[in-house]
RNA sequence: CAAGUAAGCUGGACAGCCGCGCGGCCGGGGCGAAAGGCCCGGCUGUAAGGAAAGUCCGGGCUCCGCAGGGCAAGGAUAACGGGUAACACCCGCCGGGGGCGACCCUAGGAAAAGUGCAACAGAGAUAUACCGCUGGGCGGGGCUCCGCCGCGCCCAGCAAGGGUGGAAAGGUGGGGUAAGAGCCCACCCAAUGGCGUGGAAGCGUCCAUUGCUGUAAACUCUAUCCGGAGCAACGCCGUGGAGGGACACACAGGCCGGCCCGGCCGUCCCGGGGAGGCGGCUUGAGCGUACUGGCAACAGUGCGUCGAGAUAGAUGGCUGUCUUGAAAGACAGAACCCGGCUUACAGGCUUACUUGCACA
RNA sequence: GCUAGUGUGGCUCAGAGGUAGAGCAGCUCACUCGUAAUGAGCAGGCCGUGGGUUCGAUUCCCACCACUAGCU
């Protein structure tokens, strides 16, 4: 990914979580946060309760791919935080696809553009 | 053809674009004395499983403990022979149980070393006599009053029949007896010893002796095996901070700075090692194939071959073609590595065999 | 990655081979003008699932499932 690095730290995913922005989807809730830095970072969680293993890393491999797709229309200087809800191991990419964007303009991360075909 | 039994295989394939991890080669940029390191880019190779899972056993490897050996404690295993690095695994075989059969299941040492337990039911549970059967004695009764037949009590004998139970002390038939009883006989069953056979467990039955409840996944006994922890093991590097030592009191040295002036700071070494980094990290009881030995598990030899190594964790998205009725649609993700076991699993394929039906 | 522990009535727990129990909660009755408390009674359980040992298993053994805790 062109300017994202990941997010690792454990107090990083928590201060996101409490004073980050948050946006909430039946496939994702998000969070976000301005770092001081140029560039952004990407956090995942996929927790216990969405499957085994197998299930845990498709919906993770997803994700990123979401991001990567889209990582030119955000705004850099982020952090990110995006939490797979249970919901997420059913869906189809397109579903994904479009609930992902519509997060990203309501936390004005993306700008607000029409929807892409 | 139908129903079934056993063993094994497979777990979509190919191509293109964007993207990620690792290896190799090449190019560019800055730092550096150089090897080379870091960053960026290109080409190319490669990349999850039959169970990677559960973590139930057995090992390799590493550290700790230990002169060597033994005993005790604790734990594990359990017919016999073989395979293996080892095993609780595998193969063969025996005994027992199930199925018409192919075949399947089986923790399967010792209860005659000892201790314990066996509820309820039943007269009685490791030895007994409730109802009974039989003989003798006494009392009294009936009849056709010699004699025979019931009844009650006492004494003695018996364990066949009844019933209870998971289990009642070998089973069936006959003789025998007052009634009975392996008391005796025939056949059968079980155990032990001898004999024959087999490599052994075992099997056979001619013979002899005996007739003994079950339970050891109750304590126990016998035989064999086991030191403990785990790659987050362990080894190396290691800013800062704390400790010790050496030098030194400014004319030295370090940092800021193009340089001077100026400003700030004691410097170096040792040891331990928190954060972090590197190694361990993938060539191994490896895989494929052919031959030989063996019923088999397996072993040996020759030839060929290298097939992940991440470290918050790399395989995703889109498109097309093929096979299909329909195109992905089962269970499921390596984390030091092997051998097994157990559990989950859509669909498909192969081989051998059994039973039934039909036809030749 | 590794190591322990627990599953029993609606809830909290006993029971350690022989008919499954206690407390709270629930229902009915009594007491009271009424409620609470109290007393009497009642119902509710495949003992997490599946095999095995045994005459008999909630208990013993094996496998699985779910949950909880700990180490790093």
């Amino acid at each position: 990914m062109e300017h994202t690095v990941s997010l690792k730290q454990n107090h990083e995913f928590r201060r996101l979580y409490q004073k980050g922005k948050s946006a909430v989807s039946p496939y994702f809730a998000v969070y976000c946060r301005p770092n001081r830095r140029s560039v952004s970072r990407l956090g995942i969680t996929t927790g216990v309760k969405l499957g085994n293993a197998v299930k845990r890393n498709r919906v993770r491999r997803r994700i990123r791919e979401l991001y990567r797709t889209h990582e030119g229309q955000l705004l850099p200087g982020y952090d990110i935080v995006v939490v797979a809800r249970t919901r997420a191991v059913f869906a189809s990419y397109q579903e994904l696809r479009h609930s992902f964007l519509r997060l990203m303009r309501k936390l004005e991360l993306a700008p607000p553009r029409e929807a892409e075909r």
